[in-house]
DNA sequence: TACTTTTGTATGTATATACATATAATTATA
DNA sequence: TATAATTATATGTATATACATACAAAAGTA
Protein backbone atom coordinates (compact mmCIF):
# COMPACT_ATOMS: atom_id res chain seq x y z
CA UNK A 1 0.00 0.00 0.00
CA UNK A 2 1.11 3.40 -0.68
CA UNK A 3 2.19 5.00 1.84
CA UNK A 4 0.13 8.37 1.21
CA UNK A 5 -2.61 5.50 1.97
CA UNK A 6 -0.97 4.25 5.01
CA UNK A 7 -1.07 7.58 7.06
CA UNK A 8 -3.99 9.52 4.58
CA UNK A 9 -1.56 12.42 3.62
CA UNK A 10 -1.95 13.54 0.24
CA UNK A 11 1.07 15.30 -0.54
CA UNK A 12 5.02 15.52 0.44
CA UNK A 13 6.78 18.62 0.27
CA UNK A 14 8.86 16.39 -2.16
CA UNK A 15 10.99 12.86 -3.02
CA UNK A 16 12.96 13.19 -0.07
CA UNK A 17 10.64 13.73 2.42
CA UNK A 18 8.26 10.99 1.18
CA UNK A 19 11.55 8.77 1.40
CA UNK A 20 12.16 9.92 4.83
CA UNK A 21 8.73 9.39 5.93
CA UNK A 22 8.68 5.77 4.48
CA UNK A 23 11.54 4.74 5.55
CA UNK A 24 10.26 5.28 9.32
CA UNK A 25 7.07 3.70 8.39
CA UNK A 26 8.40 0.92 7.37
CA UNK A 27 11.05 0.07 9.89
CA UNK A 28 8.06 0.71 12.07
CA UNK A 29 6.04 -2.00 10.52
CA UNK A 30 9.26 -3.75 10.43
CA UNK A 31 9.90 -3.60 13.97
CA UNK A 32 6.24 -4.79 14.43
CA UNK A 33 6.09 -7.79 12.69
CA UNK A 34 9.60 -9.12 14.02
CA UNK A 35 8.52 -7.96 17.19
CA UNK A 36 5.40 -9.94 17.65
CA UNK A 37 7.44 -12.80 16.27
CA UNK A 38 10.09 -12.66 18.85
CA UNK A 39 7.29 -12.45 21.71
CA UNK A 40 6.05 -16.08 21.47
CA UNK A 41 9.98 -17.01 22.40
CA UNK A 42 10.27 -14.32 25.21
CA UNK A 43 12.84 -11.83 23.56
CA UNK A 44 12.55 -8.02 22.09
CA UNK A 45 13.87 -7.30 18.94
CA UNK A 46 16.66 -5.43 20.95
CA UNK A 47 17.51 -8.64 23.04
CA UNK A 48 17.60 -10.50 19.83
CA UNK A 49 19.63 -8.23 18.33
CA UNK A 50 22.34 -8.36 21.07
CA UNK A 51 22.04 -12.53 21.32
CA UNK A 52 22.71 -12.37 17.67
CA UNK A 53 26.06 -10.34 18.07
CA UNK A 54 26.67 -12.44 20.88
CA UNK A 55 26.40 -15.75 18.75
CA UNK A 56 28.53 -14.29 15.91
CA UNK A 57 31.91 -13.63 18.66
CA UNK A 58 30.76 -17.01 20.44
CA UNK A 59 32.85 -18.99 21.88
CA UNK A 60 34.66 -15.73 22.48
CA UNK A 61 33.55 -12.78 25.07
CA UNK A 62 32.44 -9.63 23.83
CA UNK A 63 32.74 -6.17 25.59
CA UNK A 64 29.20 -3.67 25.91
CA UNK A 65 31.08 -1.56 24.08
CA UNK A 66 31.82 -3.67 21.42
CA UNK A 67 27.42 -4.72 21.04
CA UNK A 68 26.89 -1.40 21.39
CA UNK A 69 28.70 -0.46 18.40
CA UNK A 70 27.21 -3.74 16.30
CA UNK A 71 23.98 -3.02 17.26
CA UNK A 72 21.23 -1.59 14.81
CA UNK A 73 20.12 0.84 17.17
CA UNK A 74 23.21 2.92 18.16
CA UNK A 75 21.53 5.28 20.94
CA UNK A 76 19.99 2.13 22.65
CA UNK A 77 21.55 0.90 25.65
CA UNK A 78 23.67 -2.34 25.75
CA UNK A 79 24.36 -2.35 29.89
CA UNK A 80 20.70 -2.70 30.15
CA UNK A 81 19.89 -5.12 27.67
CA UNK A 82 22.61 -7.50 29.00
CA UNK A 83 21.15 -6.92 32.62
CA UNK A 84 17.48 -8.59 31.23
CA UNK A 85 19.27 -11.17 28.69
CA UNK A 86 21.03 -12.13 32.30
CA UNK A 87 17.61 -12.76 34.26
CA UNK A 88 16.64 -15.04 31.59
CA UNK A 89 19.89 -16.64 31.61
CA UNK A 90 20.79 -16.21 28.06
CA UNK A 91 24.10 -14.87 28.66
CA UNK A 92 26.88 -14.78 31.38
CA UNK A 93 29.03 -11.75 32.68
CA UNK A 94 32.04 -11.34 34.09
CA UNK A 95 34.16 -8.77 34.63
CA UNK A 96 37.27 -8.75 32.13
CA UNK A 97 40.56 -10.06 33.64
CA UNK A 98 42.72 -7.89 31.40
CA UNK A 99 41.07 -4.62 31.34
CA UNK A 100 38.78 -4.28 34.80
CA UNK A 101 36.75 -1.39 33.15
CA UNK A 102 35.45 -4.03 30.64
CA UNK A 103 32.95 -6.81 31.19
CA UNK A 104 32.79 -10.10 29.22
CA UNK A 105 29.92 -10.80 28.21
CA UNK A 106 29.12 -14.65 26.19
CA UNK A 107 26.17 -16.05 24.70
CA UNK A 108 25.20 -19.66 27.12
CA UNK A 109 24.20 -22.80 25.80
CA UNK A 110 20.37 -21.72 26.51
CA UNK A 111 21.06 -18.31 24.27
CA UNK A 112 22.78 -20.50 21.40
CA UNK A 113 19.54 -22.97 21.23
CA UNK A 114 17.23 -20.51 21.95
CA UNK A 115 18.69 -18.53 18.36
CA UNK A 116 18.63 -22.23 16.99
CA UNK A 117 14.90 -22.45 17.19
CA UNK A 118 14.69 -18.75 15.72
CA UNK A 119 16.38 -19.23 12.93
CA UNK A 120 13.53 -21.07 11.24
CA UNK A 121 11.10 -17.91 12.35
CA UNK A 122 13.81 -15.82 10.75
CA UNK A 123 13.90 -17.40 7.58
CA UNK A 124 10.09 -17.03 7.09
CA UNK A 125 10.04 -13.39 8.02
CA UNK A 126 12.35 -12.54 5.76
CA UNK A 127 10.93 -14.82 3.08
CA UNK A 128 7.50 -12.77 3.77
CA UNK A 129 9.64 -9.77 2.38
CA UNK A 130 9.50 -11.19 -1.48
CA UNK A 131 6.83 -8.69 -2.26
CA UNK A 132 10.12 -7.16 -4.09
CA UNK A 133 12.64 -9.23 -6.54
CA UNK A 134 16.39 -9.85 -4.70
CA UNK A 135 17.93 -7.50 -7.21
CA UNK A 136 15.12 -4.72 -6.32
CA UNK A 137 16.04 -5.27 -2.82
CA UNK A 138 19.84 -4.72 -3.43
CA UNK A 139 19.15 -1.83 -4.94
CA UNK A 140 16.62 -0.54 -1.85
CA UNK A 141 19.73 -0.80 0.36
CA UNK A 142 22.88 0.23 -1.59
CA UNK A 143 20.59 3.31 -2.08
CA UNK A 144 19.93 3.71 1.55
CA UNK A 145 24.07 3.42 2.19
CA UNK A 146 24.47 5.98 -0.66
CA UNK A 147 21.33 7.78 1.28
CA UNK A 148 23.39 8.34 4.52
CA UNK A 149 26.43 9.52 2.92
CA UNK B 1 29.14 4.07 4.44
CA UNK B 2 27.99 0.45 3.89
CA UNK B 3 25.53 -1.48 6.61
CA UNK B 4 28.58 -4.18 6.65
CA UNK B 5 30.80 -1.05 7.80
CA UNK B 6 28.33 0.35 9.89
CA UNK B 7 27.15 -2.45 12.33
CA UNK B 8 30.72 -4.55 11.70
CA UNK B 9 29.27 -7.54 9.98
CA UNK B 10 30.49 -9.53 7.14
CA UNK B 11 27.46 -11.13 5.63
CA UNK B 12 23.99 -11.65 5.59
CA UNK B 13 21.62 -14.34 4.70
CA UNK B 14 20.35 -12.84 1.51
CA UNK B 15 19.73 -9.24 0.27
CA UNK B 16 15.93 -9.24 2.28
CA UNK B 17 18.03 -9.73 5.46
CA UNK B 18 20.30 -6.98 4.55
CA UNK B 19 17.83 -4.61 3.73
CA UNK B 20 15.16 -5.25 6.42
CA UNK B 21 18.59 -4.47 8.77
CA UNK B 22 19.71 -1.42 6.46
CA UNK B 23 15.79 0.01 6.11
CA UNK B 24 15.67 -0.23 10.66
CA UNK B 25 18.96 0.88 10.72
CA UNK B 26 18.88 4.17 8.26
CA UNK B 27 15.51 4.80 10.36
CA UNK B 28 16.75 4.98 13.45
CA UNK B 29 19.65 7.28 11.98
CA UNK B 30 17.29 9.55 10.75
CA UNK B 31 15.12 9.32 14.12
CA UNK B 32 18.20 10.20 15.63
CA UNK B 33 19.38 13.58 13.31
CA UNK B 34 15.56 14.47 13.21
CA UNK B 35 15.51 14.45 17.27
CA UNK B 36 18.54 16.38 18.07
CA UNK B 37 17.50 19.11 15.49
CA UNK B 38 13.89 19.02 17.14
CA UNK B 39 15.31 19.17 20.99
CA UNK B 40 16.29 22.73 20.48
CA UNK B 41 12.61 23.56 20.06
CA UNK B 42 11.67 21.32 22.85
CA UNK B 43 9.60 18.80 21.32
CA UNK B 44 9.93 15.12 20.15
CA UNK B 45 9.88 13.71 16.91
CA UNK B 46 6.45 12.50 17.69
CA UNK B 47 5.68 15.50 19.10
CA UNK B 48 6.02 17.23 16.17
CA UNK B 49 4.03 14.32 13.90
CA UNK B 50 1.32 15.04 15.89
CA UNK B 51 1.80 18.57 15.65
CA UNK B 52 1.86 18.23 11.57
CA UNK B 53 -1.25 16.10 11.17
CA UNK B 54 -3.13 18.85 13.75
CA UNK B 55 -1.87 21.67 11.40
CA UNK B 56 -3.13 19.66 8.09
CA UNK B 57 -6.82 19.70 9.99
CA UNK B 58 -6.67 23.20 11.16
CA UNK B 59 -8.92 25.30 11.57
CA UNK B 60 -10.73 21.91 12.04
CA UNK B 61 -10.16 19.37 14.97
CA UNK B 62 -9.13 16.15 15.03
CA UNK B 63 -9.66 13.37 17.56
CA UNK B 64 -7.35 11.42 18.88
CA UNK B 65 -8.19 8.16 16.56
CA UNK B 66 -7.78 10.47 13.62
CA UNK B 67 -4.30 11.60 15.09
CA UNK B 68 -3.28 7.93 15.71
CA UNK B 69 -4.14 6.21 12.27
CA UNK B 70 -2.06 9.28 10.57
CA UNK B 71 1.24 8.60 13.06
CA UNK B 72 4.34 7.14 11.35
CA UNK B 73 4.28 5.21 14.45
CA UNK B 74 1.24 3.41 14.42
CA UNK B 75 1.73 1.73 17.99
CA UNK B 76 2.20 4.79 19.42
CA UNK B 77 0.15 6.52 22.25
CA UNK B 78 -2.10 9.83 20.84
CA UNK B 79 -3.60 10.25 24.19
CA UNK B 80 -0.31 10.71 26.10
CA UNK B 81 1.54 12.57 23.40
CA UNK B 82 -1.66 14.73 23.34
CA UNK B 83 -0.62 15.00 27.40
CA UNK B 84 2.70 15.89 26.59
CA UNK B 85 1.74 19.01 24.10
CA UNK B 86 -1.20 20.38 26.36
CA UNK B 87 1.37 21.00 29.19
CA UNK B 88 3.29 23.18 26.70
CA UNK B 89 0.23 24.38 25.41
CA UNK B 90 0.75 23.64 21.79
CA UNK B 91 -2.42 21.72 21.36
CA UNK B 92 -5.59 22.43 23.42
CA UNK B 93 -8.30 19.24 23.81
CA UNK B 94 -12.02 19.21 24.68
CA UNK B 95 -14.71 16.95 24.78
CA UNK B 96 -16.24 16.61 21.46
CA UNK B 97 -20.38 17.58 22.14
CA UNK B 98 -21.67 15.69 19.30
CA UNK B 99 -20.25 12.86 20.73
CA UNK B 100 -18.80 12.53 24.20
CA UNK B 101 -16.51 9.72 23.82
CA UNK B 102 -14.14 12.09 21.48
CA UNK B 103 -11.93 14.48 21.99
CA UNK B 104 -11.53 17.55 19.77
CA UNK B 105 -7.92 18.29 19.46
CA UNK B 106 -6.63 21.20 17.90
CA UNK B 107 -3.37 23.10 17.04
CA UNK B 108 -3.37 26.28 19.28
CA UNK B 109 -1.43 29.85 17.63
CA UNK B 110 1.38 28.79 19.24
CA UNK B 111 1.33 25.47 17.71
CA UNK B 112 1.32 27.05 14.50
CA UNK B 113 3.82 29.20 15.51
CA UNK B 114 6.33 26.81 16.23
CA UNK B 115 5.68 24.67 12.95
CA UNK B 116 6.24 27.98 11.17
CA UNK B 117 9.69 28.66 13.14
CA UNK B 118 10.57 24.45 12.29
CA UNK B 119 9.48 24.94 8.60
CA UNK B 120 13.06 26.30 7.81
CA UNK B 121 15.06 23.61 9.85
CA UNK B 122 12.73 21.16 8.47
CA UNK B 123 13.90 22.06 4.54
CA UNK B 124 17.60 21.90 5.57
CA UNK B 125 17.31 18.25 7.24
CA UNK B 126 15.32 17.00 3.81
CA UNK B 127 18.11 18.69 1.58
CA UNK B 128 20.44 17.11 3.71
CA UNK B 129 19.29 13.97 2.02
CA UNK B 130 20.49 15.04 -1.46
CA UNK B 131 23.37 12.09 -1.42
CA UNK B 132 20.42 10.68 -3.85
CA UNK B 133 19.22 11.97 -6.41
CA UNK B 134 15.22 12.93 -6.55
CA UNK B 135 14.79 9.87 -8.96
CA UNK B 136 16.69 7.52 -6.84
CA UNK B 137 14.65 8.76 -3.50
CA UNK B 138 11.34 8.44 -5.49
CA UNK B 139 12.29 4.71 -6.91
CA UNK B 140 13.42 3.87 -3.10
CA UNK B 141 9.90 5.25 -1.68
CA UNK B 142 7.94 3.41 -4.37
CA UNK B 143 10.10 -0.23 -3.91
CA UNK B 144 9.30 0.39 -0.06
CA UNK B 145 5.49 0.83 -0.90
CA UNK B 146 5.72 -2.04 -2.75
CA UNK B 147 8.09 -4.21 -0.10
CA UNK B 148 4.81 -3.91 2.27
CA UNK B 149 2.50 -5.35 -0.15
C1' DT C 1 55.57 8.45 41.07
C1' DA C 2 51.83 11.87 41.32
C1' DC C 3 48.53 13.98 38.50
C1' DT C 4 45.52 14.44 34.52
C1' DT C 5 42.99 12.61 30.82
C1' DT C 6 40.67 9.03 28.61
C1' DT C 7 38.01 4.88 28.40
C1' DG C 8 34.39 1.39 29.61
C1' DT C 9 30.39 0.74 31.88
C1' DA C 10 26.54 1.84 34.83
C1' DT C 11 22.79 4.68 36.41
C1' DG C 12 19.29 8.57 36.83
C1' DT C 13 15.50 10.67 34.53
C1' DA C 14 12.30 11.95 30.97
C1' DT C 15 10.12 10.23 26.98
C1' DA C 16 8.08 6.80 24.04
C1' DT C 17 6.54 1.91 22.69
C1' DA C 18 3.73 -2.36 23.16
C1' DC C 19 0.19 -4.58 24.85
C1' DA C 20 -3.59 -5.49 28.06
C1' DT C 21 -7.25 -3.75 30.41
C1' DA C 22 -10.65 -0.22 32.13
C1' DT C 23 -14.33 3.09 31.56
C1' DA C 24 -17.80 5.75 29.63
C1' DA C 25 -20.62 6.84 25.66
C1' DT C 26 -22.90 5.23 21.70
C1' DT C 27 -25.11 1.90 18.76
C1' DA C 28 -27.34 -2.45 17.88
C1' DT C 29 -30.47 -6.00 19.24
C1' DA C 30 -33.94 -8.64 21.82
C1' DT D 1 -36.77 0.12 26.55
C1' DA D 2 -33.54 -2.86 28.78
C1' DT D 3 -29.47 -5.24 27.61
C1' DA D 4 -25.60 -6.43 24.89
C1' DA D 5 -21.99 -5.18 21.80
C1' DT D 6 -19.04 -1.75 19.95
C1' DT D 7 -16.32 2.38 19.89
C1' DA D 8 -13.21 6.17 21.63
C1' DT D 9 -10.09 7.19 24.82
C1' DA D 10 -7.36 6.59 28.95
C1' DT D 11 -4.38 4.09 32.05
C1' DG D 12 -1.23 0.39 34.09
C1' DT D 13 3.03 -1.92 33.42
C1' DA D 14 7.15 -3.62 31.28
C1' DT D 15 10.52 -2.45 27.98
C1' DA D 16 13.43 0.59 25.36
C1' DT D 17 15.41 5.26 23.90
C1' DA D 18 18.06 9.59 24.63
C1' DC D 19 20.94 12.11 26.99
C1' DA D 20 23.54 13.53 31.02
C1' DT D 21 26.26 12.24 34.63
C1' DA D 22 28.96 9.21 37.78
C1' DC D 23 32.66 6.23 38.80
C1' DA D 24 36.45 3.23 38.59
C1' DA D 25 40.29 1.52 35.90
C1' DA D 26 43.73 2.38 32.57
C1' DA D 27 46.77 5.23 29.91
C1' DG D 28 49.32 9.32 29.26
C1' DT D 29 52.27 13.03 31.05
C1' DA D 30 55.06 16.08 34.05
Amino acid sequence: MKLEDEIKQKQFANNYHRLALNIMFTSSWLETIHGRGLRKYGITTQQYNVLRILRGQSPNAATVGLIQERMLDKNSNASRLIDKLLLKKLVSRKICPEDRRQMDVKITKKGLDLLTELDQFQTEWTNSLKTISEAEAKLVSDLLDKLRG
